[in-house]
DNA sequence: CTGAAAGCGCTAACAG
DNA sequence: CTGTTAGCGCTTTCAG
């Protein structure tokens, strides 16, 4: 790195010259236009960047607020990102304490790439979210120099803010079992994550236990995305034989999952009847309307946040972990069951 | 803030024995348990927080990149966020040039209050998104110490990555005038942006140059989001006397308004034909799909990014401006025209 | 108009 | 086992 003593150096000044004209106080400290000039110049066949570390450091009159990352995945469910932030967001404007917000993207199963979690050099702490499998096994075992909070995630050794996904896969299994059916699927996003893995034991357990056949041909794994959705839509129609409800482990899937039927002239909820998991927005909006699990992601990515804040001035001792409620969103394509019993459980 | 010195004295050790203990270096460094502990005890009471400036500075080893911040608001539009980002980490894979991304909220049209923008102290370079007319107009008077590139605006002073808004607003006025259209409408966000404005304009102006009508009355302004959509086109089909084709700024509109028209029983394409605005993910899946102009969110933002790191780098000189070329992407919702004309310019 | 130097908070090498 | 100290890159005060 180039630093501003170079620049001095071969621009023949001294490094307070230099910083002067560098920051444009140059006209101000009255330097000549000639220097200046040269500095400049200098500087920028150097390809000079300012270390921002040290300017920082040095100018540390503006109060230094921690720095909080954010650890998110780079695949598909990057898209997911928007709703955790607008949680962070809309809780940044409520509070009080301050703090920085850094986004730092990762190769899902790579987080050990990422060796600012070992130097503690970029960040006061993390929220790691999207963790695989892999990704949390490393976490178990390596000598992390920072405080860490895993968004829906378990763990004995970090702080998490979670769901309980067995029992949310449970409850929609035993909806589709008060609602009298015999066949039902499940779409799977082909993932490595506890999260999925959880809601897909669960909802099996559920169905074993109300003697209702899952059928192995209606298990699709697919692409986490409206895409993936319309595809394993499209195989299940295919292969003839659709059972009569599916469960999407995902809104995204469920969405494309609505376009594949309409298309293939199969009617939802008349002719099959669908339930996805995590009330994105578009779901209100969807034909037929989705009804969906509600993952109250907001509140958690604010939860992901103050819990943060709590460790990093050790407020709290780790772990803590925060387990949310969730509950069944009714809208069209599930049919409206309120009146046969009373599965919604939670809020 | 407490530093590492106060914890030094409170403890009664040096700054390097606290420095050791607190990096997890104690039984490394065999410093006796009671020290450590005592140590860490005053840290805890005194909310110690390290100092990641100055940490970094020293531990500069690690090649330093530079920060690049990208700000965007806090509003409705906080969802569009994943898709830029998206279009920046596929970027940054393929990519050699390192950089770290800083996410900065802000609160539309109060810019200002980023200081870091004057002081330098955050961040290399920022990309600065959905900025407000009022943003703009600090932006463009404002002694601003760090490079900047506009996402989605047009400006003398500072580089730039858009699209000809004005052009996309008449290619969809052409578009409707080409179908035969004679009444048509149009639904905007109610934000303040450049963009949104050039649109209308653009529109307005185009469906006067084809004499086509776009009464007051089928002008609407609402929420940037799904439900303001489906607001606005329940006004429309209440207010009685619905134009043949609109005209949706966003596409989470249309996709709102998809389900109102649903609801209330008018038939798209059949009553009214629908345009949106952006493409995004979803719009392939609505029903019927959603017919949109192209927004190549995914280049412009890898390309907000080369560019600031050109400017970072100095290779370049600002202000650069580049316009991307839209398409329009013709689905269901506004009928196949494609054999009465040849409307669908750029790429 | 320009140079010298202090010092931001931290780490790590060196000296006991 | 623990203390002392140099120095990371930068800004800014003070002296010329």
């Amino acid at each position: 790195m180039t630093s501003i003593k170079e620049i001095a150096k071969l621009a023949e000044v001294s490094v307070g010259t230099a910083s002067f004209v560098l920051n444009g106080k140059g006209d101000q400290m009255r330097i000549s236009e000639a220097t200046q000039r040269r500095v400049i110049e200098v500087a920028k066949s150097l390809g000079y960047r300012p270390n921002i570390s040290a300017r920082r450091l040095r100018s540390g009159g503006e109060k230094v607020v921690p720095v909080l990352a954010v650890l998110w995945t780079l695949d598909t469910r990057a898209s997911l990102v928007s709703r955790f932030l607008n949680g962070i967001q809309d809780h940044f404007i409520n509070q009080t304490r301050e703090f920085e917000l850094l986004i730092q993207p990762y190769e899902s199963s790579k987080i050990d790439k990422i060796k600012s979690l070992i130097t503690g050099t970029r960040f006061n702490g993390a929220i790691i979210a999207n963790a695989s499998e892999r990704d949390q096994h490393y976490l178990e075992n390596a000598e992390i120099n920072v405080p860490i909070v895993l968004y829906h995630r378990n763990s004995k050794k970090y702080s998490t803010v979670s769901i309980d996904n067995y029992k949310n896969g449970m409850m929609v299994a035993d909806l589709f079992a008060n609602r009298g059916h015999q066949q039902i699927g499940m779409v799977i996003p082909n993932v490595s994550s506890q999260a999925v893995h959880l809601r897909k034991e669960g909802f099996l357990d559920g169905a074993r236990s109300s003697n209702i056949q899952v059928s192995p041909k209606h298990i699709i794994f697919e692409n986490y995305s409206e895409e993936g959705g319309y595809q394993a839509a499209k195989k299940l129609v295919e292969n003839g034989n659709l059972p009569s409800a599916l469960f999407f482990l995902g809104d995204q899937m469920a969405i494309g999952a609505l376009a594949a039927f309409h298309e293939m002239g199969v009617s939802v909820p008349q002719d099959i009847e669908i339930m996805g998991h995590d009330n994105y927005g578009q779901t209100r909006f969807s034909i037929p309307s989705l009804s969906t699990v509600h993952l109250p992601v907001e509140d958690m990515a604010a939860r992901c946040v103050d819990l943060m804040l709590d460790l990093i001035e050790h407020k709290v001792k780790a772990p803590v972990s925060t387990i949310y409620d969730t509950s069944i969103v009714i809208r069209k394509s599930c049919g409206d069951f309120l009146d046969k019993n009373e599965s919604s459980k939670g809020d």
